[in-house]
DNA sequence: CCCTATGATTCCCT
DNA sequence: AGGGAATCATAGGG
């Protein structure tokens, strides 16, 4: 077992807790060095014992991985990446690179982390690749960084920031691994069975009261919101749709239009609009409804 | 690479 | 608050 700066400048420090502290601290200091964040007694206690425990490889084993965890999680939640770095560079390290400490998902997780901020694409890339992280919370942030540092690489590249196209291309050539992603595909669309409900409500009411699409969003599993969207991109799709088609039918009023749908719909047209005529009648792969 | 489909967002209006 | 119009972002086909 091999230390690297700083336990090595001040080895002293963190296993005789009692010793003055040297001019400039390392990161791995006890909680009243790093002002600003609230550790607990026993993730400060880490700070004091690591080294020998690693070292040891004594009994306290999985109480220090999982200590050194906690200092992870708290240091990443503050967003202080540079103390955040300081602390893992103060962990000891195994010839082999190995160690139970960090092996623990946080602390891969936190190294990640730090990589990413410091622009080391190749390591991050290495510990999301090699590493199954299985707190699916988590993914979403990996994920994240995956994306963002091929992008950045991609823009140092080039020499130019990446259009909408750019990224889409970026994410094809290097797709999530699947360490850090459940492989259920994220499909752009809603399922076809929600959209067939959907399709189905809105021929029966465009215009749906709230009640309505709460009711609606339960039986899709959308919210409410979605719901909303959905039908206000419908109408908005069919009216121009309507306008597309009247300009295609030229010299016929919008007046007349409205009228070809009364008949053709119901005697109020309350619930049929002549864009819906025309979006049942029209060809676009939407207008299956 | 272009185009289309589609869900989401923003802004303005009533 | 909710609707309409314009627009953005993304997925996917050819």
């Amino acid at each position: 077992m091999v230390f690297r700066s700083p336990l090595e400048l001040f080895p002293a420090h963190f296993l005789l807790p009692g010793m003055l502290l040297p001019e400039e601290p390392p990161a791995c200091a006890p909680a009243s060095a790093l002002p600003g964040l609230r550790f607990s007694a026993a993730q400060v206690c880490v700070c004091l014992f690591v080294c020998d425990v690693c070292l040891t490889f004594g009994d306290y084993s999985c109480c220090c991985s999982c200590q050194v965890a906690g200092v992870c999680e708290t240091l990443e939640e503050t967003g202080d990446v540079e103390r955040l770095a300081r602390f893992l560079w103060s962990l000891p390290v195994a010839p082999g690179g190995a160690c139970f400490i960090t092996e623990h998902e946080s602390v891969r997780r936190a190294r990640a982390v730090v990589a990413f901020h410091t622009g080391n694409y190749r390591e991050l890339y290495c510990i999301l690749e090699n590493h199954s992280f299985m707190r699916r919370a988590s993914h979403g942030k990996l994920q994240a960084m995956w994306l963002e540092a091929h992008y950045r690489e991609a823009e140092r590249l080039r020499g130019r920031s990446l259009g909408p196209v750019d990224k889409y291309r970026i994410r094809k050539k290097f797709p999530l691994p699947r360490t850090i992603w459940d492989g259920e595909t994220n499909t752009h669309c809603f399922k076809e069975r929600t959209r067939g409900l959907l399709r189905e409500r809105y021929l029966q009411d465009p215009y749906p009261d709230p009640a309505r699409k709460r009711e609606l969003a339960r039986a899709t599993g959308l919210t409410p919101t979605q719901v909303g969207n959905w039908f206000k991109n419908r109408r908005q799709r069919d009216r121009a749709a309507a306008n597309k088609n009247r300009l295609a039918h030229h010299g016929m009023r919008p007046g007349a239009m409205l009228a070809l749908a009364r008949t053709e719909c119901s005697p109020t047209g309350s619930a049929c609009s002549p864009e819906m005529i025309l979006s049942v009648m029209d060809s676009d792969s939407d207008f299956d409804i």
